[in-house]
DNA sequence: TTTTATACCTACCAAGTGGTAAGGGTTGTG
DNA sequence: CACAACCCTTACCACTTGGTAGGTATAAAA
């Protein structure tokens, strides 16, 4: 009963709403202990120590964003199709996992060293961000640009796609659940027409 | 010696610092203290509590980009012109006050309730975010979309100018501090072709 | 001079943090 | 049955956190 990586994936699923809603710093591990009904020396059982959770965290994110990468790569050629896709289908990852948006920004802002990222650790989400910047270098308008056009061009539309998500409760309460939830359903609608109006002609 | 002011603004200083590389949680009162070279009981003395710090630091944040905003709307009635200067002079802000972005993005993810917003106190930064969104709905693009749809496009494009800034130095350690700095002098032109492409035709 | 206010200090505290040690209960396996 | 592996517990610990209490030094105002 319980198998083991069952009741790890239930762990990993809070952990990440967790430090999603959170941050790191503020993220305790009785809390998510206690949400789950354990003790917080359960879940150091399964994971070894706070930064190793929050790597486990990291580390799902990374495989689900690159599953997401892959599969809009498949069946064209063409490197703006390929990013067309990857960004709908991680607008509408996001409408799913609600925490994986702040995730992704709180990986890219966190100052690294300060989480599970040690020196030798591998930096988090980086599978996921080189090819993404590489696609966008492969795309006609950015081609003559170089890595650090591609790279910025990159980070904005991840920028702009992120933050929607992961602002969502706070921007319910400032400006209403229902205007916020309406905008949510037009998040892939606008995350196609972002990347043809930065990447088309 | 030490006028009350200057004093409470360069402590305003370090302490934007710091809540904007460790976040609201990570920050801690005796860190910041001691980079200032005072003890924490200092810190205490002027601003009452941490959250009411943390509340300075974002209203001076905010008067900064609410300046920035009514300095780009003058001269011209056209609200895409005035979006574009709004948003360059935003992104040139960021090269000079590296911690405003991180700041920004935390004001908007950061679940309400948490850190200095009480149910009485003022969202933070609201009073820049409500013209932006006007703005955007007076784009002719945009202009038939309805509320919903401005503020989509208003977060998406501030999503896209922020986390750029924000996480220059998580990224100079993920691809080298050349590519991000090289971006980075870029930032200005991105920011206003992005304008462009979303607001325009 | 006395009073008041500002700016800052030392000393202290209750609460919460991540983490360790050691053991109990259950499960499969020889 | 014995044994080991796994899951999770209670008990505890060192440390840091935000915050309070009370005192000191300076300087301006009465």
């Amino acid at each position: 009963m319980t198998p083991i990586h069952q009741t790890r994936n239930e762990l990993l699923i809070v952990a990440k709403r967790h430090f999603a809603a959170r941050g790191y710093q503020g993220t305790s591990l009785a809390g998510v202990a206690a949400e789950l009904g354990v003790t917080k020396q359960a879940l150091l059982h399964h994971f070894k120590s706070k930064p190793l959770l929050y790597g486990a965290c990291l580390d799902q994110l990374n495989q689900d964003l690159l599953h997401l990468l892959f599969t809009a790569m498949e069946g064209t050629e063409e490197a703006e199709l390929q990013l067309e896709r990857c960004l709908v289908a991680l607008s509408e990852f996001y409408l799913q996992d609600s925490a994986a948006a702040a995730l992704v920004i709180g990986a890219l802002i966190d100052a690294p060293g300060q989480a599970a990222l040690s020196a030798a650790d591998v930096l988090p989400l980086q599978d996921f961000l080189e090819p993404l910047v590489a696609l966008v270098q492969a795309v006609p308008r950015w081609r003559g640009g170089g890595f650090a056009e591609a790279l910025a061009v990159a980070v904005e539309l991840l920028g702009a796609i992120c933050l929607q998500s992961a602002a969502r409760s706070n921007l319910s309460i400032r400006f209403g659940e229902t205007s916020v939830e309406q905008g949510r359903h037009l998040a892939a609608r606008h995350a196609r027409d972002l990347v043809k109006d930065r990447l088309g002609g």
